[in-house]
DNA sequence: TTCATACTTCGATGATAAACGAAATATTGT
DNA sequence: ACAATATTTCGTTTATCATCGAAGTATGAA
């Protein structure tokens, strides 16, 4: 049976700055790593996971810790439509300038995750990896098959598992807002950084969105009969 | 970047439990005067002044004086649906008496969520105008059909949306109490100003919840085939 | 006018919690 | 094993804000 909740308790956590940027930041649906909250937020590590806690303990995030990291993302679609719905009565303005709202859109469009590729393109490019059979899934994890390893090699991948590296090879990272989970580890990593190195994304000067460039739209469609269509 | 200082400026207005109080009073849509408010959230008439005229200046609450009383209400129904909305993420409250439990399931069996109807009442009716095709779920709203337009307009709701209005028509609200949908947006708002109207519901003294009448049990078996159980 | 009611403003007090430095814990990389 | 990185815990400081008493303004009633 529900209970008559008292919507103070979370409307004051969300009223705090620093937890409603963290919040904000994590309602395109990405899970994040604490001290990138930290940054987002402006305030020092160890405020951050004071205010993370809270929110855990709360039910408006949830944690999933890999490694000496720790990933949070909203704990459900409720806590992502209550925060639109504040949105919407938060009146002016924080979007000044039409550049700005550019800026804004490239961030829900592409975005790195921590050091791997999240975002619509991510989701969009582990679906077509998961298609082609490059990859598969396997637990909390995905398993590279010896064609995807073969195609990934031949682009420049480095896609050997060093033995002594403890890090997750491919992770599955959940993104909240597709519903789906895209490529994280040291795989993802590689990719990522290799995608860099073709210059087929770029990063846009605030440091985080990411954008496919022109050769990126012909290689990626090339080497893996993969479209964007960009809305 | 912080893509919205607003959305904890108004968070955290919502965040203090006596404003809290106050807003979940005017949640049944009905202007009150600061006095009641202030009983409401069991504060002095000063201490309520001030918070009435945070949420003034914020733009949450909409003031009506009238002589020397001066009555507030919710300043739209945006400011409604973020509560409701806030709602459905918020831990229970503890109950601490017989009152406030007889209390709790009035709200949970029928109440007003801001101007149209919610609680089992509310979900049950919607689904019961989805078993009879007079709507039909798309996306974040419903599509009112032809018969469902034909058979409202004859019991005397207001159908036509108003062109110039840009308030969705026919929206799904989620229910915090039942964790389902019901229908809101000016369409609910008519549908329940009409059923009001025709006295086949009617508000309890507190204001939000509400009572199905005698004229109500009939005529919504009659008109609906829509029968209540009342545990 | 005079009194009562409804609400607001001002000022002082007290409680809460946000922030960070310092230090601890845990994991990864060399 | 050792250094680097990520996160948490603890303790202290600081600032904010909710609260109410006292006093002020405005309206309505007698």
């Amino acid at each position: 049976m529900n209970s008559n909740p008292n919507l103070a308790v979370v409307a004051s956590l969300i009223g705090n700055p620093s937890r409603a940027a963290m919040l904000i930041s994590l309602l395109g649906g990405k899970s994040l790593p604490a001290g990138d909250l930290a940054r987002a937020a402006k305030v020092s590590p160890q405020t951050a996971s004071m205010h993370l806690a809270k929110l855990i303990h709360a039910g408006l995030l949830i944690q999933e810790p890999y490694g000496r990291h720790k990933y949070f993302r909203l704990a459900s679609s409720e806590v992502g439509h209550a925060l639109e719905a504040l949105q919407t009565i938060s009146p002016p303005k924080s979007i000044c300038s039409l550049r700005e709202s550019n800026q804004l859109h490239a961030l829900q469009f592409a975005r790195t995750c921590y050091d791997h590729l999240a975002g619509k393109i991510g989701v969009a490019l582990t679906d077509r990896f998961l298609e082609l059979k490059f990859i598969e899934k396997s637990g909390k994890e995905f398993i590279l098959s010896a064609e995807g390893k073969e195609k990934l090699l031949k682009l420049g991948v480095e896609v050997e598992k060093r033995p002594k590296s403890r890090r997750c090879f491919a992770r599955q990272c959940l993104d909240w807002s597709e519903r789906r989970h895209h490529l994280a580890g040291s795989l993802g990593a590689s990719l990522t950084k290799r995608l860099f190195e073709l210059r087929w994304i770029e990063h846009l000067p605030d440091g985080r969105a990411v954008h496919v460039t022109d050769a990126g739209l012909k290689g990626l469609s090339d080497e893996f009969g993969f479209s964007i269509t960009i809305e």
